[in-house]
DNA sequence: CTTTCGTGTCAACACCTGGTGACTTATCCT
DNA sequence: AGGATAAGTCACCAGGTGTTGACACGAAAG
C-alpha cells in the first residue's frame, strides 16, 4: 500500500470527495465523520480540523456548479433538450446534486444551500429566455426536474430507472417548455 | 392535568400521531423513539413494546391513503383539477405524506412504502383514464406531484410557497394533462 | 544536527440512541 | 374484596456520535 503523501492539499479533496459519495449515498445524519474519513484512511479528527464540524464538512462538500450555459439567443425549440441534456450530465456524472437532495430532506443546512442553488444558478440562467416571472418559473423547472430526480435516483421508480434519455426528452420537453414560455 | 386514561388503544393512536408530526417535521433519523413518547406523556420503553421498533413506529405511521377518487367518467378536462384538489387535501390535511417523503430520502423502507403507494395508488386510479402505459404516467405525474411538494413544503422555495392553489392549478394542469393524456 | 512547523494520530470526553427485562400500578371480573 | 391481567414505568446496557486537546512524526530550513 502506497504510503499517502502527506500533502493537505489533496487529503482535503479526498476527503471531500468521500463525503460528496457518502452524503449521496446515505444522506446527511447517516454518514458519520469516522466513515468519511475511513473511506480515505485517515483519522476522524483531522476532517475536524480541516472543515471544523460535520455541517462544515457537508457545506463544502456541497458546494455545486450547476454549469449551465448562457441561454441568451438558444431557440425556443431546443431549450429544453439543452436543459435536459444539463440534467443528466450533472446527476449522472456528479454525486454531489444526489448529496444535496438527500440531505436537504432533513436538514435545514442542505436546504439552504439548494434554496442557493436555485436564486444564484437557476433563476439568472433562466432570466435570459423568459420575459417576465423569472422566478416562479425557475421554481417549476427546478421543481420538474428534482421530482424526476427524486423518482429516478432515490425513490428509484422502476418506469423512471428504465427510461432513456431520450424518452425522458420526449416527455419533459414539453413541461419544461411550458413553464417557460407560456 | 387530567391523568391519562390507561387506554392500549387510544394510546397507541396518540403515539401514531405524534409519531407521524416528528417524522414529518424532522426526517426519519433525527425523529427519536424518546420525542414521540415525550409528546404523549409516556415511557419511551412503551413504544417499543406497542410496535416492535422504530422501522415498525415508522412502518405503521406511513400508512397512508392518498384517497383518490375513480376517475372512470371523469372529463379530460376536469382531471388535472381533480388530481390538485387531491393533492392540497393530502398534502395540507395531513402530516403523513411530509413523513413519508421527508423519510424516503434516506430510509429504505419509507422508499419502498412510497413505491407501494405509487403501484397499489397511484397507478391503478390513473389506469381507469390512461389506454396505455398507466405505470409510466403514474410515475411521471408522480413525480411531477412529489417535485413540487418537496419544492413547497420541503426547500420552500419562496415562489412555490408564495402560489396559491388556483395558480398551482393553473401551472400543473397542462403538465398532467401532458403526461396523462399524450 | 537541531529547530520548527505543518500534517496527522491517539485516547478520551460527554452525550445520545434504540432496545431489554424486571418491576409497579391501575382496571376489570368474579 | 381480591386476585388476574393489561398498561405503563424504571433502571440499565451496549454501542455509536461529534468533538477535543495533547501528542508523535516527518520534512524542510537554519
Amino acid at each position: 500500500m502506497p504510503a499517502r503523501p502527506r500533502d493537505a492539499a489533496s487529503t482535503r479533496d479526498d476527503l471531500l470527495d468521500a463525503a460528496r459519495r457518502r452524503f449521496a449515498a446515505d444522506g446527511y445524519d447517516r454518514t458519520t465523520i469516522r466513515a468519511v474519513a475511513g473511506d480515505v484512511g485517515v483519522d476522524p479528527a483531522l476532517v475536524i480540523r480541516y472543515f471544523g464540524s460535520k455541517e462544515g464538512l457537508f457545506t463544502r462538500a456541497a458546494d455545486l456548479d450547476l454549469g449551465l450555459p448562457d441561454l441568451t439567443g438558444v431557440r425556443a425549440g431546443d431549450l429544453s433538450k439543452v436543459l435536459v441534456d444539463r440534467f443528466f450530465a450533472v446527476w449522472e456524472g456528479d454525486p454531489t446534486f444526489l448529496a444535496l437532495l438527500r440531505a436537504a430532506a432533513t436538514s435545514e443546512v442542505a436546504a439552504d444551500a439548494m434554496r442557493g442553488v436555485f436564486a444564484r444558478q437557476v433563476g439568472p440562467a433562466l432570466a435570459a429566455v423568459t420575459d417576465d416571472r423569472a422566478p416562479e418559473r425557475a421554481a417549476l423547472v427546478g421543481a420538474t426536474v428534482l421530482g424526476f430526480a427524486l423518482g429516478r435516483y432515490v425513490l428509484r421508480l422502476p418506469p423512471l430507472v428504465a427510461m432513456t434519455r431520450d424518452q425522458a426528452q420526449a416527455w419533459l420537453g414539453p413541461t419544461l417548455r411550458h413553464y417557460l414560455l407560456d
